[in-house]
DNA sequence: AGTGCGACCTGATCGC
DNA sequence: TGCGATCAGGTCGCAC
């Protein structure tokens, strides 16, 4: 599921491709999950210049001209395809995206087989008050602040407050878990249970798997792949997620699997105390 | 206020 | 060319 590895990789390859073109016209081949409609959608960028995209937590912005934004997030299964000129869509298409860069055109098709994930036609205002709901951005900001978000509610186990996108932004359940491996803390563990020591490691680990993963352009576990339909590097490197059973690369006891927080969580049971 | 859980959605996988 | 049940997960909204 796209994370922040992920979905930072697809933003540098959007930007790198829509950065300075415009969008020539949309076609919608199911709007369901347009914001705020289809109609508001297509008419707002159409014709509008995409000056740069960018990323907030798991949230990608599309900078357009006139101070107008397109919000999309991937949810689980959204993506964004760069395709060919003779692409024909497929069954989960949703809008394809005619670009336009003086006299060259590109295309770019948005899918999304759950239907979870939404395209969003947003004013500054609106823009800006979807940011106010993000904790600090992880690769941004010092160990010591993510740290310090990690301190209450004091019975909230580490790894709600990991996915809590209020707490720190970006992190999801791959992360989550391998966070807390690399911290030798067990996911269930209450905030209030951890010395400040362990805090300060717990918020170090989240940067370091965050920033190696990045390099890997994400993790593919499932379904993930980037804007050429290509996928991460980052599930060799997992240490916890989706390894039930099979030994921590650490001490090769089994890697234990449970429900916590209403998601599959993954931990050693000898190394994460 | 904080917590827990269902809903949203589809494809893959499992059990019979 | 079986088929129904279960699982996966980011986020929202609602009940407690």
């Amino acid at each position: 599921m796209p994370e922040l590895p992920e979905v930072e990789t697809i933003r540098a390859q959007l930007d790198k491709g829509l950065r300075g073109k415009k969008i020539a016209a949309v076609q919608v081949l199911y709007g369901g999950r347009l914001r705020p409609s289809t109609v508001a959608l297509t008419q707002g960028v159409t014709g509008r210049t995409i000056e740069s995209v960018e990323r907030r937590a798991k949230l990608l912005i599309w900078r357009l001209d006139h101070k107008c934004f397109l919000l999309a997030h991937l949810k689980m299964t959204g993506r964004f395809i760069f395709v060919p000129a003779e692409y024909h869509p497929g069954k989960h298409d949703h809008v394809i995206f005619y670009l336009s860069d003086h006299g060259n055109t590109s295309r770019l098709v948005w899918s999304d087989v759950r239907k979870f994930g939404y395209l969003e036609l947003a004013d500054d205002k609106k823009l800006t008050s979807v940011l106010a709901t993000y904790g600090p951005e992880p690769l941004l900001s010092s160990p010591e602040t993510l740290a310090n978000r990690l301190v209450r509610p004091k019975t909230r186990s580490l790894k709600a407050a990991l996915l809590n996108q209020a707490t720190i932004a970006g992190i999801g359940n791959i992360y989550a878990d391998e966070a807390c491996h690399r911290a030798g803390l067990r996911p269930m563990r209450r905030l209030a249970s951890l010395s400040s020591g362990e805090r300060l490691r717990l918020a170090r680990e989240v940067q370091q798997v965050l920033k190696e993963a990045v390099k890997q352009h994400g993790t593919s576990a499932d379904d993930y792949v980037d804007t050429r339909g290509e996928r991460g590097d980052f599930q060799r490197f997992l240490r916890v997620y989706g390894r039930k059973g099979q030994p921590c690369p650490v001490c090769r006891t089994p890697i234990k699997k449970t429900v916590h927080a209403q998601r599959g969580t993954h931990y050693c049971p000898k190394c994460q105390k």
